[in-house]
DNA sequence: GAAGATGGGACAGCCATATTGACGTATCTT
DNA sequence: AAGATACGTCAATATGGCTGTCCCATCTTC
């Protein structure tokens, strides 16, 4: 049973079932959610402005570091954008030499994408930021929390992308 | 990379200290909020597009919707964006008659923010995309993972804008 | 009651990031 | 040789942020 019976609460009639929760069990997920995921996310937006980059150019940076040789065709889908978006960005990133291409050694209409050494340094300082809130967040929570907070994002995720998702972290089916 | 362990067997060795976490606990933190954030509110923008509207118009409502009658000054610190920004996406929610205001009565300056009828519907129909996507997850996760996932998100939230985001959910302070 | 602070609105223009549709080229597959 | 695939690019458009400036109505303070 997912649903916790507070009698004090009961005034607000509890779910018909676990699979309709009651509203402020759902309104204030989404909140958090919303106020934690933009917090969690302004330190770094504010390292990208100095640097003249904005929240795009750290997605592809992110990825590309965290899969170093991937396909353009890999990192449109994690990102779900469009070609010509994600175009722009690397071409962005590209003129600042923070990323480099090399073509496919099976295919080679395939440009697998990989950071410089001062694209490796920029995208090390900008996940500082975000290891240092997500770091304190996780040690105030306790390793029970941060479990449970990683078994509700989960579930947020489609059956259909779950996979890739996991596979970035060594986790694939 | 700035993992803080030092010899080559230390890999899976757990973090030096709590405040420094490994970089994979902190990567997969930020991967699944990522993700989870953005497909949890990928059935909303479905329906906002077919309305006719954008995000930045469900945020609005949203927010509304959590607290009749809030003042518009209320709105710009929730949202953190100009006085510009929001003025646009009021206008276009009060010609669709779906938001509408009234003075102030202490203060006649001010412009109490409500829905209308069929904006409190249309919001409605919006938070329904949100319960479904979330309900399931909780379901699947357990009520001892969401109190989790609760407590990291707070975490995440700077100390002086904590209070604001717990007086959203009756819990101020 | 006058001066100043505050709540709200509006105009103009800029920027970042996303979209669609069409088309081109190199390379792989059949 | 034909077709599919991986990638790139041009052009046009929309959204939702931003800054700067100016304005009005109302509240507060002296």
């Amino acid at each position: 049973m997912a649903v916790p019976s507070s009698p004090s609460l009961e005034i607000f009639s509890p779910p018909a079932s676990p699979l309709f929760l009651r509203e402020d069990e759902v309104r204030r997920g989404v909140e958090l959610l919303f106020f934690g995921y933009t917090r969690l996310t302004r330190s770094v937006d504010e390292l990208l402005v100095e640097h003249g980059f904005g929240r795009a150019h750290h997605r592809a940076l992110y990825f590309i570091a965290r899969q170093p040789d991937l396909p353009v065709s890999a990192l449109l889908k994690i990102l779900s954008i469009t070609k010509q978006s994600l175009g722009r960005v690397l071409n962005d990133l590209a003129a600042k030499a923070l990323v480099e291409t090399r073509a496919g050694e099976v295919d080679r209409r395939q440009k697998l994408l990989r950071l410089t050494e001062s694209g490796a340094a920029f995208e090390a300082l900008l996940f500082e930021a975000l290891r240092t809130g997500l770091s304190a967040a996780y040690a105030a929570a306790g390793q029970e929390s941060v479990t449970g907070f990683w078994r509700v994002l989960e579930g947020l995720i489609p059956e259909d992308e779950r996979q890739m998702v996991m596979a970035l972290q060594g986790r694939g089916r």
